[in-house]
DNA sequence: TGGAATTCAAGCTCACAATC
DNA sequence: GATTGTGAGCTTGAATTCCA
């Protein structure tokens, strides 16, 4: 049986994250770096060859079959690390944007070509570094993967259906739109989650014997507008409470924001102060719900694992 | 009044659903 | 089967507000 909710909170408070953790690195080469190599390459000889024929005044028929070769390979699947790309991005447009609109696509081709050096290389490591700088997409899942690990290490079995998850004692699932959705949970468990947001998915679901936690994993690192949406999000789990004993919430917060949150707050910073009183106070009015960093559910699975 | 905190707005990727 | 649309989850930068 897991301890009073705010046992685990307080540990959370006691150890906050590293500022560097493994779990969120994403240090291989991306899968595919061949391949958006190769159509950066066949952006850059097509940009030379627009270059040298516009310099050469020749026909706008054949420069115009040019451009929409370009057109055709930059809207293809790996060419969104080019540089004429990330130029799009200065014009004060977007890929998405412009891969529909073949006008202002040229526009911004010429635009390109009169304004930036254009040269046939594509060296692996720029084209690497600019997949790398969208890294941060990919963490979302990468903090399932991390707390699936720790309830595996535990002894806790990952299920990929709801036969196995009401045949297995102790396992965890991940919610997904095809098995583990929020409307099988209403046809296996008969709850509804009552989340503001509708339709609203969590992540994970910890079988305990007779017990289900649902758990809510976020990992940040800085503030901002979105985020304190995120934060939103966890706090108001907190408050959720279903007609059964047996369910329970976990907001799980990870990210050196949460120690932003968990630690001394800054008296000028309102915000976090209200965030945290507000955790507080929904801990303590909802014991059946839990607020955990990695030490804190680290702490609470061991618990729950006796 | 300057720096910190907060808010606002936008971008990108991935996975999946809906539509053609 | 291909294309288009949508949502989740994160980061970033600029503008605005707050306060010692």
């Amino acid at each position: 049986m897991p301890k009073d909710n705010l046992h685990y909170f307080e540990i959370s408070k006691d150890n906050p994250e590293p500022h560097l953790d493994e779990s969120y690195f994403v240090i291989d080469n991306h899968p595919k770096l061949k391949e958006h190599i190769k159509a950066i390459k066949e952006i850059k000889e097509i940009l030379i060859t627009i270059k040298k024929l516009q310099e050469n005044k020749e026909d706008i028929v054949v420069i115009e079959k040019y451009f929409k070769k370009l057109f055709e390979v930059f809207n293809s699947t790996y060419a969104n690390c080019s540089e004429l790309g990330c130029f799009v991005n200065a014009c004060d447009t977007t890929r998405d944007l412009i891969q529909k609109d073949f006008n202002s696509f040229k526009e911004i081709t010429k635009l390109y070509i009169k304004s930036r050096k254009i040269n046939d290389k594509v060296p692996e490591s720029w084209v690497q570094a600019i997949l790398d700088s969208n890294s941060s997409r990919k963490k979302g899942e990468l903090g399932e993967r991390k707390l699936v690990k720790i309830l595996t290490e535990k002894g806790f079995i990952e299920v990929k259906s709801w036969e196995e998850l009401h045949r297995k004692k102790k396992c965890v699932a991940r919610f997904s739109r095809e098995v583990f959705s929020n409307s099988s949970l209403k046809d296996n468990f008969g709850i509804k989650i009552k989340a503001k947001k509708q339709g609203k998915m969590l992540d994970l679901i910890i079988k305990d014997g007779k017990k289900i936690f649902l758990l809510e994993a976020k990992h940040l690192n800085v503030g901002g507008g979105e985020q304190d949406k995120q934060v939103s999000e966890l706090i108001e789990i907190l408050n959720l409470k279903e007609g059964r004993n047996d369910f329970c919430y976990i907001s799980f917060l990870d990210g050196t924001y949460s120690n932003r949150l968990l630690g001394e707050i800054q008296k000028r910073s309102k915000k976090m102060l209200k965030q945290r009183k507000e955790i507080e106070k929904f801990l303590k009015n909802n014991k059946r719900n839990f607020w955990v960093n990695t030490a804190g559910f680290v702490e609470f699975v061991n618990d729950i694992k006796k």
